[in-house]
DNA sequence: CAATGATCTGCGGGTTCCCGCAGGACAAGC
DNA sequence: GCTTGTCCTGCGGGAACCCGCAGATCATTG
């Protein structure tokens, strides 16, 4: 049994060294990454079955690595190791996990209890862990009340990715005003609206509902990168 | 002589702990803080003269609580300590330093070495110690290429916040034509346009300058945050 | 002084956005 | 069947945007 850590901190990469050796005593090899791109070379080169991975790294980020990772084999058992449960990153991440794989995510400030715990659950027992907190981010996007759905969530993208009205109406295959409907329900979700009707202090709204989104954590800088990514290569 | 620590993860705290002892003999106490918020509390409690702090913390990122402590007592010597060199940290920290103030920015990534050189440094002699790769990103600034002008960077937040040119224009006090000239400035450094100018594929511009800040780590997501606070402090 | 350049400002137009109103498609329920 | 609800779509207008053209100010330089 092999494992693999894809972590740019030298210090918690150590730290993870040493509670998956604990944790894990059956495991006989601890390999380790510095950043996603990187990790991704290793994991197809050892055929990686375990890996442990943080988000959050310089050269290629975690959510990016797993896409890849997970495409080329969906049985990998992956554990997310996170500072922050933003939005951003849980969506992203429940978005490209594969039908039926394991995974988990914890945060960096849970206990080294759970932690082994999370790395007994995931790798031995195929067990899927996601930190309470972490779950409650996760539900909001269905809970009735703020919280956005699939399709807000999409239109938000393309709008933070600065594309017109017309051009997502196309992309998306929708009629314009379609889209300026939805649009419409993303400005009430995010509660953005111009504000003192008077003569001073408007918003554009567009591109205040990308501000409010980046300060809710609902957006972040890597997912509009992997949007953009997404965009150039459907570009054909 | 008293150092305080401000960190929010718990490894690197302990790792701070350890190096500030040993590279600070003299030092009789170190405390620690894991947050902005109860950091700027037990500074003033303190009288602290030296702090090294994180930025990018939950609560109350290291650049708000600095620049509440430098308000207070501008002499206090202060160690960031960050995980990354992104031009909007940068930018955020220059921007708050008072004059003649000590202050140092070293990366998380740097050897210990180097670490407690800066601490000797910075807290003893009185010297300002610049990571050599935050340094190129400081200067960036001013070099002719590209690299925003303060003019263009301030226009740059105010649209990220989403307001409009015309509010932009009596927030700054000059002629809507004016701002937006500086908007088409900034696009051009940004080298932002229209791309195919086909049919498909166009950008609004406004925003997509953003999500090119965003991407190029000019903005980031703590900067709006600052700038969406001041914009309620001067709403009056 | 004249000349050059950088910055601010106004005008005018074409485009895009924001959004109310209104009609059509489709499903669920009394 | 009729109603109610949700979603997509078109029309039209007022506001905001992008931007070329042009005049005005002000500093620098030969």
């Amino acid at each position: 049994m092999k494992v693999l850590i894809v972590e740019d901190d030298a210090l918690h990469r150590s730290y993870l060294n040493e509670a998956v050796r604990t944790a894990l005593p059956e495991c006989d090899a601890v390999l380790e990454s510095e950043n996603g791109r990187l990790g991704e070379i290793e994991a197809r080169k050892l055929r990686a079955e375990f890996i442990v991975m943080d988000l959050q790294m310089s050269e290629r980020n975690g959510i990016e690595a797993a896409r890849t990772i997970w495409r080329e084999r969906p049985d990998t058992k992956i554990l997310f190791w996170s500072n922050y449960s933003d939005e951003a990153y849980v969506r992203g991440v429940s978005r490209i996990v594969p039908e039926g794989a394991t995974y988990g995510y914890v945060l960096k400030s849970t206990s080294e209890e759970r932690l082994k715990l999370a790395l007994r659950s995931v790798f031995l027992e195929s067990q899927c862990v996601i930190d309470r907190e972490v779950r409650g981010i996760q539900q909001k996007g269905m809970g009735s009340g703020h919280g956005l759905s699939d399709a807000e969530y999409e239109i938000l993208v393309d709008v933070a990715l600065g594309l017109t009205d017309k051009t997502i109406a196309s992309r998306k295959k929708l009629s314009l005003r379609t889209v300026q409907n939805r649009l419409q329900q993303l400005y009430e979700k995010l509660e953005v609206y111009q504000e003192t009707g008077d003569d001073e202090s408007r918003y554009n709204l567009r591109t205040r509902a990308v501000a409010v989104a980046l300060m809710r954590r609902v957006l972040n800088a890597s997912a509009v990168e992997r949007a953009e990514r997404d965009l150039q290569d459907d570009a054909d």
